[in-house]
RNA sequence: GGGGACGUGGUGUAGCCUGGUUUAACACACUGCCCUGUCAAGGCAGAGACCGCGGGUUCAAAUCCCGUCGUCCCCGCCA
């Protein structure tokens, strides 16, 4: 028997028609004198029905055991009356079964192939082949699969040309810890697997391939989360001849396309697009959850003078006061409001102040050091209503800013307040050009160093504190889809940079000598953007970590539990490499 | 590098706080038998864990303590 059609694309149009279909052994359910059989394949489950008359093929069928892989041959038909499932997409219809194969066995599953049971994600990255084999996995893979080709499909549409860069590359200075590969041939020497492909990008850029995409592996050698992976994708792409706004109108086209055409979802376009010092304040965060409100507000200013002495200080030594506002929040107990102080500690706030607003006012043990003045503007800022808790962080910016941010997410998802069919995309925009880093007394670049700043002209060692960059990222749903940039494509400016970032002539010519050269021949304006495509997938997915649209993650201390990677290798490669190893 | 949660038959959990009627319980899966309309099939019978690992406290440890390993979440880190 030849393989067939997919179980879950049988439809009453079968009716009354012979077919083979092929697949798992899902569930079976015999009675004694009929045995049904879900047959499962990539597409869905079909109720298979072996009937007795057939005396050898019925104890053949006996036999059957969950996930063997059978073909079988039959006819369909309607389900008689009253038997119809509607839970199934084949629920109206059935095949009785007139041949039977039975292509190979299954030892007992050391899980079951189940939607609806939960098994240690060890177990689970183990026997990873059977985890896959779970119908809402393969659900996840059909949908990444689909957003892909419609991603490439709009970029073909558009012009981009698809060109590959290298996985062995050179090691850079700033950002990520890179991967390493020894040199066989040149003991001592590494090549770097590729954090992006953002040089060759640019270079491409330079020899005329003025769209290009690619939908590109990513290497960073840093601790994972739920939403990082040692190597990762992105949509990768770069245009000539442009500025912001036609790069974000590009990303917003494709993104109305892949909505349709994946998700069947309408967004609104133009993205709204926020600052990111008003990102920063408003939600405390660069990739605000826009979906439900809670907006923090500043307070320096009018509790400047409170007789509290812990804001004052906290003022005095150039930090901030901020706030926000939990909904019928007087009902926490301080028990929970302990939680929360001990959740903003991770951010580094030494405490958290709280007062709940009352009819007559507000009530806490510091309400007793404002001013009844005081107490209206907060109320009145932060709009609260009677029943609501008002808590506040005062604290150098920094900690005040992340400890509220994250409060307000994780008060919003406690609180169900995120609307959960909402599809918020938005860019963040007016991006510092560069940061303090504080530890090395020097500046870094927000972004990368190739980042355009959006007055060229007037940039200096002194000012740059102030500059802002022509940078962009797209934020959905509180989480950063990607981020990008117009490049600086001229070879001046772009050494300018490197002298204020502290990177000496030498060594940028050493690190990025060639792109140096490269935009001294006529490197044309250009910019572009990097997507994170695992994190996308998760998103439409509905999923919370990417390791649920990713085939075979690592665990979150980076080993693979099926492969057993990484693992040791023999004396006789690492002698090829010119290499030792050292046990502690 | 740091903080937190978890670890009990094949799987998911209960028991742990308040050590001892625990020969460690329940559900699912598994094995055998019965059953012609189920789809979380049903009925009967059965097999299966000494409680991650190591040490300690105690007359007695799944239960308390210390260490260690593993998984997950978070901080740092991720230009």
């Amino acid at each position: 028997m030849k393989r067939g059609i997919y179980c879950g694309k049988v439809t009453e149009g079968s009716i009354g028609q012979e077919i083979v279909v092929s697949g798992w052994v899902h569930s079976r359910r015999d009675h004694g004198g009929v045995i049904f059989v879900d047959l499962r394949d990539r597409e869905g489950i079909l109720q298979i029905v072996f009937q007795p008359e057939n005396v050898s093929m019925f104890k053949i069928a006996e036999n059957l055991r969950s996930e063997y892989v059978i073909c079988v041959k039959g006819s369909v038909r309607k389900r008689p009356e009253g038997t119809l499932n509607p839970n199934m997409f084949t629920g109206n219809i059935e095949l009785v079964v007139s041949e039977l194969e039975v292509l190979n066995t299954s030892a007992v599953l050391p899980f079951e192939i189940s939607d609806t049971i939960d098994t240690s994600e060890e177990l689970r990255l183990k026997y990873r082949y059977l985890d896959l084999r779970r119908m809402s996995f393969q659900k996840n893979f059909i949908m990444r699969h689909k957003l892909a080709s419609q991603v490439r499909n709009f970029l073909n549409e558009e012009g981009f040309l698809d060109i590959e860069t290298p996985f062995l590359t050179k090691s850079t200075p700033e950002g990520a810890r890179d991967f390493l590969v020894p040199s066989r041939i040149y003991h001592g020497s590494f090549f770097a697997l590729p954090q992006s492909p953002q040089i060759f990008k640019q270079i491409l850029m330079i020899s005329g391939f003025d769209k290009y995409y690619q939908l590109a592996r990513c290497f960073r050698d840093e601790d994972l989360r739920a939403d990082r992976q040692l190597e990762f994708t992105q949509v990768d792409l770069e245009m000539s001849f442009v500025d912001e706004e036609d790069v974000m109108s590009l990303v917003e086209r494709m993104f109305t396309r892949v909505c349709r055409s994946v998700l069947n979802i309408e967004i609104k376009t133009p993205f709204e697009k926020i600052s990111y010092q008003d990102a920063t304040l408003r939600y405390g965060s660069d990739k605000p959850d826009t979906r439900f409100d809670m907006q923090i507000k500043d307070f320096s200013q009018e509790l400047k003078n409170c007789g509290f002495s812990v804001f004052a200080s906290a003022i005095n030594k150039g930090g901030i006061v901020r706030g926000l506002c939990v909904p019928k929040g007087s009902n926490f107990s301080r028990s929970e409001i302990d939680t929360l102080t001990k959740f903003v500690g991770d951010y580094g706030a030494k405490g958290l102040a709280w007062m709940k607003v009352t009819s007559s006012g507000a009530e806490s043990n510091i309400v007793k050091y404002f001013k009844d003045e005081q107490i209206k503007t907060i109320i009145s800022k932060l709009n609260a209503n009677v029943g609501d808790l008002v808590v506040f962080l005062a604290d150098e910016e920094k900690v005040v800013t992340q400890g509220l941010g994250a409060l307000r997410l994780k008060l919003g998802k406690d609180l169900d307040l995120i609307d959960k069919n909402k599809f918020n995309f938005l860019w963040i925009v007016d991006f510092p050009l560069m940061e303090w880093n504080k530890e090395e007394q020097r500046w870094q670049a927000l972004h990368h160093p190739f980042t355009a700043p959006k007055d060229p002209d007037v940039i200096n060692k002194e000012n740059v504190g102030s500059q802002k960059a022509k940078a962009y990222d797209i934020i959905l749903n509180g989480i950063e889809l990607g981020g990008g940039s117009i490049r600086i494509h001229n070879s001046g400016l772009q050494k300018k940079i490197f002298d204020i970032l502290n990177i000496s002539d030498e060594s940028a010519k050493e690190k990025f000598g060639f792109l140096l050269d490269a935009l001294t021949y006529g490197a044309p304006p250009h910019g572009g953007v990097a997507l994170g495509f695992d994190r996308m997938c998760a998103l439409f997915a509905g999923k919370d970590s990417i390791r649920e649209v990713i085939a075979f993650p690592k665990t979150q201390k980076t080993l693979d539990p099926l492969s057993n990677a990484p693992s040791t290798v023999s004396d006789k490669q690492l002698k090829e490499l010119g290499l030792k190893v050292v046990v502690k």
